[in-house]
DNA sequence: GATTTATACTAACAGTTGTTAGTTTTGCGC
DNA sequence: GCGCAAAACTAACAACTGTTAGTATAAATC
């Protein structure tokens, strides 16, 4: 019965790890020990030895668990066939959707990466260009079919990369809005802009 | 002679500030120590405290620092008479330049403002309500008078002061592209938005 | 040049950190 | 109920934390 002892072992990893995200977007990587994660969970520090190998390990799940789920969901964007917008569209309200539904974890992520240590930082930085050069790409195809405005692609990707992260400020203090009119308003304001447009196209 | 004195402790003083905004946004404040800061600056820990109260200090003074320089200018622009367009477009002029050229100083106030210990932390976080609030209502009056896009004014301010936030990428990762042309690039992003207009109006 | 003041230093404190060693308890298969 | 392994515990380590006390040195004032 070893998949059965693994599978509870696995239980008790996974509440670990989801308290470990918990308090460090709660007081960061550095600013939570060992001590009052255990404290946390009811159990004494030693004890999480038994479930993971250190801190580090904590925190390198979250990061790369998360970093997993864009790239899984980037590579679906790019087969199917929809038009640039619409692509754009997509990837936005899933940055959006994954925030608000593994805070946590997307928060962390977000947050705390610089704290992995060598090599891993390495390889989540490495994953992390990737991502954004092939979000470019998809950006600098719909500039060059007309679809997009002339931005430059990488100040683009960087500035809605960053923009999402508002989703972050509002999950702490939701303003009496629901997430999916939240995330509407934000698709709007990235994808149409801030301004009316003055000068209509004939 | 006291002003001469004064003028020398400030001048000590500021650069212990510079060199530990500088650490803070390298390391963090939790992972900058005392000491390792002292070092920095040829100097053993102890002798900090000849210039400064403490670690604590020197947190409050780069947060509300740089939170008055973005209260004063808001307060300039609310003063002017141009159209709300263009307030907008200043005042994200003036976020992506002041994050250039404070870089450390800006990073830090966005990033590690949570470890301000109270009651710092509840002024801070006032500051900010009020500097967000204000700027909504130079969105709202925008919206009302047809001049932005019919997007929620707080959710605008968010993703703004969000998206914003991608100078701090950019600064570390120039991508050969200057700062005026990252500036005009991102306001026109934010400004026009990401997609070429479909349906223009009469 | 003497005196006073500002600023550096060394030594040390009390507390916390991540982690290991060694031991006891818990719970499941037989 | 027995044996065994998983998982909890206590005790402790070496290193590091912000900060204070007390002292020496450098510089400015007279």
């Amino acid at each position: 019965m070893q998949q059965l002892m693994n599978a509870k072992k696995q239980d008790r990893k996974q509440q670990i790890l989801t308290e470990a995200a918990n308090m460090f977007m709660l007081h960061g990587y550095q600013g939570t020990s060992m001590r009052s994660l255990a404290a946390q969970l009811g159990m004494e520090a030693p004890s999480l030895y038994n479930h993971i190998k250190g801190k580090q390990e904590l925190l390198q799940e979250i990061c790369f668990g998360v970093a997993q789920n864009f790239v899984n969901h980037l590579s679906a964007v790019e087969q199917n066939d929809l038009p640039v917008p619409q692509k754009m569209e997509q990837i936005i309200r899933f940055h959006v959707q994954q925030t608000q539904q593994q805070y946590a974890a997307v928060y962390v992520s977000n947050r705390d990466w610089k704290h992995l240590e060598p090599p891993y930082l390495a390889d989540f930085l490495h994953i992390r260009r990737q991502y954004e050069g092939r979000l470019a790409s998809i950006v600098q195809t719909g500039v060059q079919a007309g679809l997009l405005q002339a931005v430059d692609a990488r100040v683009a990707v960087l500035a809605l990369l960053s923009a999402i992260r508002a989703v972050e400020v509002w999950k702490k203090h939701p303003l009496g809005m629901s997430a999916k009119s939240f995330e509407n308003n934000l698709v709007l304001l990235l994808v149409n802009g801030l301004s009316v447009p003055t000068n209509p196209l004939p």
